[in-house]
RNA sequence: CGGGGUGUGGUGUAACGGCUAACAUGCCUGUUUUGGGUACAGGUGACUCCGGGUUCGAAUCCCGGCACCCCGACCA
């Protein structure tokens, strides 16, 4: 698109009320609006990042054989009364309102208890299982204090997974293939090369849940990694019997500060019995259906990739999830032959299926170029009347820097490779 | 929810209880410049968060509220 086209614009300098980097970063470059403490909006910069973002998640749980569907905002009291969960005793951060006619109702607050109540109609028979269904929603949890930026909102967009397995060992099967998914995820997003599956606390199930945690010196969490094996301890259940029950040894261990941003979790049969979520074995013997949660914030994904791969001009997009492949600047200052040449360019690249956000603005180079730092799309092509009388164009890689002067048809093939993923473990 | 801090043009900051609330940036005009936020000139833009109080006089002091930030607690 033609950036003159976008209303959003840069800022020199952050919001005093922001200290986060992801949400300094996010906000001058045009990323996302503070609606009020914990909550933002994403503006059509930050849209096109959630966008990718939420694009990868799809492929992966589709392809470990997730369905996706949509549950609504709205949540039901009396089937959340059904886990006790209701109950503001049990559960203090809901975000409840009333209905006209007097009745209570709660909005979106985890799936759990939806889903079970949905696939109870559906599911009577083992030939219905397993099934993983899942959805991307806003999540509205009234946290007594929002802090980081976007990484722990009141308002936030997820992915959550449930798995409906038959027993333990086709839950377990599937539990481990999510593990590999969600370590795809996070390389195809560039935050692989950080992020360790870390061991933490269970829940009645099972001892262990799985959280995914991303080194970064923003993370609330502290863990302690085995750089060696790529293992990591959460802080709150690390000691020395479960130490060695994971066959680490304390002396190669490390103390870091992570983001969770992912988890997966073995819920055994903590949702389907009190929904009586049951079904037909082979023998016509009545059995619990084995569940398995699976959540990823993409809000905190997106700012955890800002904090990680930033520097200090601004944010350095993976391809994987850049707003566009290609930043296309014209210095023209009213050369027409520069920009009509750009405009060229800008046609043929949007021909090839290639993202291009085209600086078509009437501003001086250093602005555009602190715009273009601040911005973060992987590939600059500057196109000027140094470059028009060369006949080619100027290309730089945000993630390194250097500018080089190569045939116009080198964008093409470099905007092509900025769609593998470069940061893998 | 406990503790601490901060609220001033769109944004970032300044202002002893005392002149018409200042500076930078942004935005608008003009000239200039044209490869790293160019320079100059002119202009625009603020019930100083809200409500009350003290005082001859309040952005400034006091009380109440609200909002935001940080630490802690909490975090399926």
């Amino acid at each position: 698109m033609r950036q003159s086209q976008l209303f959003t614009k840069t800022r020199k300098e952050a919001p005093a009320d922001e200290v986060a980097k992801n949400a300094q970063l996010l906000i001058r470059g045009g990323f996302i609006h503070k609606e009020m403490a914990g909550v933002y909006s994403f503006l059509p910069l930050g849209l096109r990042v959630l966008d990718k973002v939420e694009d990868i998640i799809r492929q992966e749980m589709n392809k470990v054989g997730g369905i996706e569907m949509r549950t609504a905002v709205f949540q039901s009291k009396e089937v959340w009364e059904k886990t006790n969960r209701w109950d503001d005793a049990v559960v203090d951060n809901w975000f409840k309102t009333k209905l006209k006619n007097g009745g209570e109702m709660g909005l979106s607050f985890t799936n759990e208890e939806a889903y079970s109540n949905i696939l109870k109609q559906y599911i009577s028979s083992y030939k219905d299982l397993p099934v993983y269904p899942y959805d991307f929603k806003s999540i509205f949890r009234n946290e007594a204090r929002s802090k980081s930026g976007i990484m722990r909102g009141r308002e936030f967009y997820w992915k959550a997974l449930y798995s409906f397995s038959r027993d333990e060992a086709e839950h377990a099967v599937f539990y481990e293939r999510m593990k590999t998914a969600y370590q795809n995820i996070f390389n195809a997003v560039g935050i692989g090369h950080r992020t360790y599956m870390t061991f933490a606390s269970g829940g009645t199930f099972s001892k262990f849940s799985h959280e995914f945690q991303a080194i970064t010196d923003a993370g609330e969490d502290s863990i302690h990694l085995d750089e060696n094996s790529g293992i990591a301890v959460n802080k709150e259940v690390y000691n020395d019997e479960v130490i060695t029950e994971l066959g680490l040894r304390k002396e190669n261990l490390v103390e870091k500060k992570a983001v969770e941003v992912g988890n997966i979790f073995s819920l055994g049969t903590k949702f389907s019995a009190p929904f009586d979520l049951k079904y037909k074995d082979k023998d016509g013997e009545d059995k619990l259906v084995i569940m398995g949660s699976y959540g990823i914030g993409l809000g905190r994904l997106i700012g955890t990739i800002v904090e990680i791969l930033s520097d200090e001009k601004g944010i350095i997009w993976p391809a994987s999830v850049a707003p566009f492949a290609v930043h296309l600047v014209d210095l023209a200052a009213g050369d027409n032959d520069v920009s009509a040449y750009a405009e060229k360019l800008y046609n043929e690249l949007t021909a090839c299926g290639i993202e291009t956000l085209w600086d078509d603005r009437d501003a001086r180079a250093g602005e555009k170029f602190a715009d273009s730092d601040l911005i973060g799309i992987p590939l600059r092509v500057v196109i000027s009347k140094k470059t028009l009388l060369e006949g080619k164009v100027e290309v730089k890689m945000r993630s390194t820097g250097g500018t080089t002067i190569v045939e116009k048809e080198k964008v093409f093939e470099l905007a092509r490779g900025c769609d593998t993923t470069t940061a893998t473990k």
